[in-house]
DNA sequence: TGTACATCAGTGAACGCGCGTTCACTGATGTAC
DNA sequence: TGTACATCAGTGAACGCGCGTTCACTGATGTAC
């Protein structure tokens, strides 16, 4: 009986090692030119068996882009779990609100590029993508960013934040900070510097002008 | 005499069709997929007659880079001339702010979202390959983002806007701005529908909420 | 004027190569009876 | 217990194809003398 597991457990082996080659690879000359055969080659087994695994390379790259939002969807659950956002009363300082904004932005961002840095030709690939030249890549991908910025605004808008007028623009909002936040994950990804604290702290910065603004205007 | 010139006018020709074409099938594969032969194929030559006009394909990704950015910097510069500020008082409401920011953000939105908008192929690849996959069209793309971010920031700079300390953020906040209106542009590029107006009116929003939480804060 | 030579965009034949995909096969294991 | 059959990941040979690049060539024109 046990053989059938060890060989579904063999499978997934497989299968994530094409992952991770394609991923490898893909770091360096981009998905969008990588062969099936350069993929199988990385992964260790004959081309005519990456289709035991994957119908081509489309479906493979649907399943990485799924591997990015499993990572991402949680961690993101959690960061929103731990936001917080003590209301200054009606007549307070921009700066006081903007202190209360860091409890909102801040686990956004921590968790954003922790999950990024962490995972990076993942995410490169991800962000990539999303804007890439396969059509089904390029529609799970956004889709998958687009449920972040749902969940992400439906969470700020629990939260005590009065945005008045503008509440209706509320997931935009939520997708502008995806935005930057991918900007600039994707601009310290291609640097291969260690910018990523300063690229954080400039990220919830410009999240916080945003929400303060959108706020008080 | 005429001979010289009406070749070199021919050979300029030439060269602009294999970058049209280029542009064209980049449009439906990504550049990164395009080969040197289909590109050939598509200006009308020979595949040998390729080599007449560039070494070989990064060289016409940068061309075409560049055409960008020469569309792109003169067309910013002359929205700058545009902008104008007319400073509330020290102690206007956010909303008179928020009004006087748009003598600022609107002509920049503007200005970008029409180039972009009348150039989508040219400029598609243009915000591709600034974290694309082949490191020399990457690096001169980013560059030309950088120097608009750069004009764009002296001339916020030039005008009354008071950012008080958060003034070393100014280059990072005219980036932003940057980000966040491509980020919109690729968006509407990607589908295919007539959201410009929406997107513009979008960015336009979210560049006044983060100027004026930057003034404000 | 003629002649010899230089320039240069464009060409067709040819090269070797890696590609995606097909096919019939293997070998390990489970299942039916 | 043995036998016949099913399943399924992995394989090597083979296919035809488009690729990037090389080469020697053409033909139109300018230049030197």
């Amino acid at each position: 009986m046990g053989f059938k597991e060890e060989q579904k457990r063999q499978r997934r082996i497989v299968s994530q090692s094409l992952m991770e080659g394609a991923l490898q690879l893909s770091a360096e000359e981009g998905y969008a030119s990588l062969s099936l055969r350069s993929v199988a080659r990385k992964a260790g087994i004959a081309p005519t068996s990456f289709y035991r695994h994957f119908r081509d390379m489309d479906e493979l790259g649907l399943a990485l882009v799924d591997q990015a939002a499993e990572l991402l969807h949680p961690a993101l659950e959690k960061a929103l779990d731990g936001m917080e956002y003590a209301a200054p009363g009606k007549n307070a300082e921009p700066a006081q609100i903007a202190e209360a904004l860091e409890g909102v932005v801040s686990p956004f961002v921590e968790c954003f590029f922790e999950v990024t840095a962490e995972n990076q030709n993942l995410f490169r690939l991800f962000f990539q993508e999303r804007t890439g030249s396969s059509r089904a890549l390029r529609e799970s991908a956004a889709q998958e960013f687009e449920k972040s910025a749902q969940a992400l605004w439906e969470r700020m808008d629990s939260l005590d934040m009065d945005f008045g007028e503008d509440r209706e623009n509320g997931p935009a909002l939520a997708m502008a900070m995806l935005n930057l936040a991918a900007a600039a994950a994707q601009e310290t990804l291609c640097r291969e510097s260690d910018a990523w604290p300063e690229a954080k702290a400039r990220t919830a910065r410009e999240c916080v002008f945003m929400l303060l603004g959108a706020l008080l205007s």
